[in-house]
DNA sequence: CTCCGGATGTCACTTAGTGACAAGCCCGCC
DNA sequence: GGCGGGCTTGTCACTAAGTGACATCCGGAG
């Protein structure tokens, strides 16, 4: 269950800082003082373990993409996403620390039409999750994950759970919207079927 | 022809200089008093323009992708995108200046796997492209810019451009190969087959 | 010509981010 | 237990990115 290395935790619960604080104050009323003493570390650590003040909340956007991929490296061959996902979300969306993370993850994206910085960690995060999910499609469709087709299909699952969690996310915060696990669970498994570009999400002989 | 306001247009100017120096010294060492001196403007000017050193290069990133949305906003209801590319491509990749920036944004492109910040830039680029690219989707499949279905097939249809562009630089820079315009219009072409959602490929009645 | 608004330069300033070194800590080894 | 070596952190001085305030310049409308 645990998660990466210990350098990575020290990371994510430093972006978690950063993440609400970010939140809070604007992402350009924080600075690295701030996200430091709220993570009671020195600032220098700050900048050992981040390359610049948008980077610290990517840990955050990216745990959750990354868990939801860990989860899909579990999906059985020969089942389809809806089944899969229909008996495996719900446990996995009621992990206590995944919901503090993803409504951290949700307010950040939330605000990412005001902060053009936040929403190029954001896109780097997509970009991690998509380099994950390479290796879970390659497998499912029997290719290396080298090969071009491989690669568009994750980039294209990935940009799909992009456009869902930002609509989402969007939804509950900008437009106070509530959105049921349920729900949010069918919109990911549609976007992702609509954006497939390989036969991944039905049952693999 | 000509592309944008004088703003932007300047800002192109300097992004040019900028991506120049980033290629030839690296992007740490260069600073932006060596952007603002290539550019003939003052280093204030430079942070005018551009909200970080990274989003120095993100115009000239920026162009090639637009002025090829640009293209394809031309692109007939009638006509599938082989014959529209076929013939159109030509004329649009033989322009000077186009071929120039090209050539920049290729650059910049094979150096992304050592500078994480011009990946950065790279993703806002795409995100810039995306954008555009819903308006002419909408279009040619005659639904509203903000259906989800229109969203998805042209951030798919961008992420498939994007990862051609990438090969393609990595390929010409890094390995030495030599890829000819008929070849790279060919792979484009077969990209956006592969990652369009939506029938917008052949002709639309 | 003159007035006006917007873009630029200058310069002092703040904050992001790094280099160098010292201290602390974990961990295996004796 | 004590000892030594590597890895992580803090401190502090520093460089470079990025901003605020104001003077100036330039191009267009009257």
């Amino acid at each position: 269950m645990t998660d990466g290395s210990r350098l990575e935790d020290a990371r994510l619960d430093v972006s978690r800082h950063a993440a609400r604080l970010f939140w809070e104050k604007g992402f350009d009323a924080t600075g690295g003082d701030d996200i430091a003493a709220a993570a009671g570390i020195s600032t220098r650590t700050v900048w050992r373990y981040f390359r610049s003040k948008e980077a610290c909340v990517e840990p955050v956007l990216k745990v959750s993409e990354l868990r939801f991929a860990a989860l899909l490296k579990q999906w059985p061959m020969t089942e389809s996403i809806d089944t899969f996902l229909a008996r495996s979300m719900t446990a996995f969306a009621s992990d206590d620390g995944f919901i503090r993370d993803s409504i951290a993850a949700v307010r950040i994206l939330a605000i990412l039409h005001r902060e053009p910085a936040l929403r190029s960690a954001w896109l780097m995060a997509c970009h991690a999750a998509e380099m994950e999910l390479v290796g879970v499609i390659a497998g499912r469709v029997s290719r290396a994950s080298e090969d071009f087709d491989v690669r568009l299909c994750a980039a294209s699952v990935t940009a799909a759970m992009r456009l869902v969690d930002e609509e989402i996310s969007s939804a509950v915060i900008n437009d106070g919207l509530r959105v049921s696990s349920e729900d949010a669970t069918a919109r990911i498994i549609s976007a992702i079927r609509a954006g497939a570009t390989l036969p991944i999400c039905d049952a693999v002989a």
